[in-house]
DNA sequence: TTGTAAGCGTTATCAC
DNA sequence: GTGATAACGCTTACAA
């Protein structure tokens, strides 16, 4: 068994007590003793027990993360170790554990977050995804159990803490920059139609199309999944049409990546015959033939802000409900033609 | 305060250790009594406590995951998704859950693996990579903590358990598959030389070089992080060579892709100017131009074996050291030339 | 400033 | 079969 606070009173004779409020370093205890204590506790080579301190306490230390199911393929995204750095950077900071959902359905999931929570492991919880009508958020919301959602959730947006981007004005202002370069036939591809993300993104987009006074038309919104093949089938669909389009807004850079291969088999050169504007900016962007042009949405900072909110959140109960935005920016590269030159 | 075991027996008319057992699904309670107690702990929502249970058991249902530092590079290759989805599925059939390590230094790290070991937070750690020199395997040695390590320790390779790749065989394979097509200029490109798989690989290609009576140079061989930044340097320095090489085995796909858009830019093509063999086969591979030749290592299961043979460690502590090797197989896309046609 | 003792929610060892 | 009761290792009133 290993060595405990009473082993360590008894070293430097002292009560258990002593010692625990030693750990704690609670200033009411004498320098004098608090020496003698910590010598003792270098002497067994003592450490504190996590588990027993959890359970004295109401309070692991620890939160849990809900990911995509690992069947999808969002799983694969980049976007993931990026936002896990973030959040695993904040969670070290104020020495946070990280506990990932684990489970291949959504159900298995939701059955995870449910021991999470009441079995008392985690003291909160990051949504790493927002989707629609989402059990696990209903869940927690009813067990008044703190998280906090990467992504705008889809209800009662008021009413939960998130941290997002602004995606509407990212994708407007993505598509405002092929019509300034002169494109009027803008298609749009995004991925999965479940997730909050793909629907703002498609919104902004159709707010730039509506501004500059070019017809909307359906047969220029694909989706798919956030994945290469999916690009793959939606650059057919879309060659394939009467008035093909000139220039595609693109939600993702896995994505974008999967189009320029495609056109680039079909003998199609970006950006001469196709502008691209891409999402995310993850290192794909950047070693991509030709470079994307891509909205940077600072993934990291999604990650690092939602952990520390969701501290704060935890720390104390009654802090107020918040929505965070986070800045995006476009990064130009190769991918987009001046249609007006 | 959440509804505990001594609720449910009050409910029921049973004593505490009563519904332990209940939950416990102990024999030799009466059929009746157990239906009792679960309309109880039904009636009440019941759920246990997993921390007072890991007090009382000495155990916590929990696997530690010890990432590269996430200031490293490698945390961005698709590789760890894919293990930890293996990881992942392993976990969940036995109801364990997922804990990572944060922090971006080594030291840092260690810290936690310490935190996570002595607070008694985990019953066992998975070490998602194998680096030379490794501070935290010798100090779960010391600490006689069971772990395994995915990829093949630097020392005492006998006495660690570990679950690895015949990565020797497997680079030494690609090596005479590029002889076999006629190249007799075949370069290596690893990733980090303190990665214990990058050493590996090397070997078994200096095998091959070897064996086929070809001189093995020095020139021929680069090491770079697993990173594309790390590809387009250093196809660089090989084709200022007087003798350029016409193959190239590249220990990793993203670093492979970095190189094939280095060539791109450099008008160089491929395979016709310049072969490839890549490692890991992760979706990169599939969605590069040309598509890449890759060794698939089966990631997945490299996660799933470890995961599972660790938790069998756990359970019973006599089991003795494995070692698991995951089978490889080479996946022929477009990416070689045959030089004898 | 420090010690005593109760409690956190379980499990496990005895009894009966 | 089931019930008391003592752990598990720590925190935290309340006393002193």
């Amino acid at each position: 068994m290993a060595v405990t606070i009473k082993d360590v009173a008894k070293i430097a004779n002292v009560a258990p007590s002593t010692v625990s409020r030693v750990i704690a370093n609670n200033p009411r205890i004498s320098e004098k003793t608090k020496k003698r204590v910590r010598e003792a506790m270098e002497e067994l080579g003592y450490h504190p027990n996590f588990i027993a301190r959890s359970l004295a306490n109401q309070s692991t230390q620890v939160i849990g993360l809900v990911m995509p199911a690992s069947a999808d393929k969002t799983f694969q995204n980049p976007f993931f170790p990026e936002v896990l750095r973030g959040i695993s950077t904040a969670a070290h900071e104020k020495q946070y554990a990280l506990q990932m959902s684990t489970g291949v359905t959504g159900n298995e999931i939701l059955e995870g977050v449910m021991q999470m929570v009441q079995g008392r492991r985690v003291d909160g919880i990051i949504l790493l995804y927002s989707a629609v009508e989402d059990k696990i958020i209903k869940y927690l919301q009813k067990e008044c159990f703190p998280f906090v959602v990467i992504g705008k959730p889809f209800e009662q947006v008021e009413e939960i803490t998130h941290v997002d981007n602004d995606n509407y004005r990212a994708a407007k202002e993505a598509t405002q920059h092929l019509i300034g370069l002169g494109h009027k036939r803008v298609a749009f591809v995004g991925g999965s139609i479940q997730l909050v993300v793909t629907i703002d993104r498609l919104l902004g987009y159709e707010k730039a199309i509506r501004d500059a006074g070019i017809p909307y038309k359906d047969e220029y919104i694909i989706h798919e999944e956030f994945l290469k093949e999916g690009g793959q089938e939606a650059i057919s669909e879309l060659l394939s049409l009467d008035e093909p389009p000139t220039a595609l807004v693109v939600s993702d850079d896995l994505m974008s990546l999967g189009i320029l291969n495609t056109l680039h088999d079909m003998g199609i050169s970006v950006p001469d015959q196709m502008s691209i504007v891409s999402f995310n900016n993850v290192l794909l962007a950047e070693v991509a033939r030709p470079p994307l042009t891509s909205v940077d949405i600072n993934i990291f900072q999604l990650g690092f802000q939602a952990a520390k909110t969701l501290i704060q959140k935890v720390k104390d109960p009654s802090e107020p409900t918040k929505r965070i935005i986070i800045p995006h920016t476009m990064v130009k590269r190769q991918t987009c033609k001046d249609m007006t030159k």
